[in-house]
DNA sequence: TACACAATGTTATATTATAACAATTAATTA
DNA sequence: TAATTAATTGTTATAATATAACATTGTGTA
């Protein structure tokens, strides 16, 4: 089988309400609101996030436990993410910043480690909530 | 009441536990563990977790759930944390790369953000695992 | 068509984490 | 030292996040 062009019926359901989510949404969160759509139980949810997240479309905010949508060109892949949190009011967005993605994609340590995907996560406070 | 200098009973405990792990542990395991010193309820072992992880004497992988003891001197205070992960052993550990810590802390983006901590896992496969 | 694999549906359960409230201990300061 | 304040503990219940297991259906390919 080819790699997939085309999302299947749960998964395009499930992206679609990511995609016009304004801030990441949590798996029992989407759950609650698909579920007019049919979706019942929360592996069907989960499966759907894991593939989504598998093949760069959404991406996981480790620290909340919540899921994204990708508005990266350049990560279609979700192997290198590098996000900017904001602890005050919760905003997400995902950084696109070559020098710093360069940086990290071509880190090396001293320990012979190969790496293939990071994640990094900034926190602070926004511009918003840092004039309040 | 000035900046704690010396562990509560519970926090001694669980660091002690933590640190004398050769991984990364997850919480109800620590429970599980240290019920023979009088810890009962995931509550206390929360509690402490999150004062070990505040002051810095151990960080959590996110991506894991997991309590790991700080080995880095530079780190005091758990602001600014670098792992690396391997997908196939398991095996965590703290980067101490103070050029790349430097640049860390020094990133700027252009929407005006300000950033005070930040959290980086890379993942890829160990030495180890590689020559397998 | 026959095969292999991906996706779905469903029920139950495992794992991770917090709410709420009462009691106790430790540091501060008057 | 006594009163005050803050940190820590103990306890029960419950919330939130995530996966196991198994049966079934859809979809692309040979
Ligand atoms: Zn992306
Ligand atoms: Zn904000
Ligand atoms: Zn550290
Ligand atoms: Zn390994």
């Amino acid at each position: 089988m080819q790699k997939q062009e085309s999302l299947s019926k749960n998964q395009q359901i499930i992206f679609d309400f990511i995609e016009k989510a304004k801030e990441p949404l949590k798996a029992y969160s989407i759950l609650f609101n698909v579920q007019k759509k049919g979706i019942k139980a929360p592996l069907q949810v989960y499966r759907a996030l894991d593939k989504l997240v598998e093949i760069g479309k959404i991406h996981k905010i480790e620290s909340r436990n919540a899921f994204i949508a990708c508005k990266n060109s350049n990560c279609e892949v979700s192997n290198a993410t590098i996000f900017s949190i904001c602890n005050k009011c919760e905003n997400v967005s995902e950084i696109n910043n070559l020098k710093l993605s360069k940086y990290l994609t071509n880190f090396e340590d001293d320990t012979g480690m190969q790496y293939n995907k990071y994640n990094l996560e900034f926190f602070g406070l926004c511009k918003k909530c840092k004039a309040k």
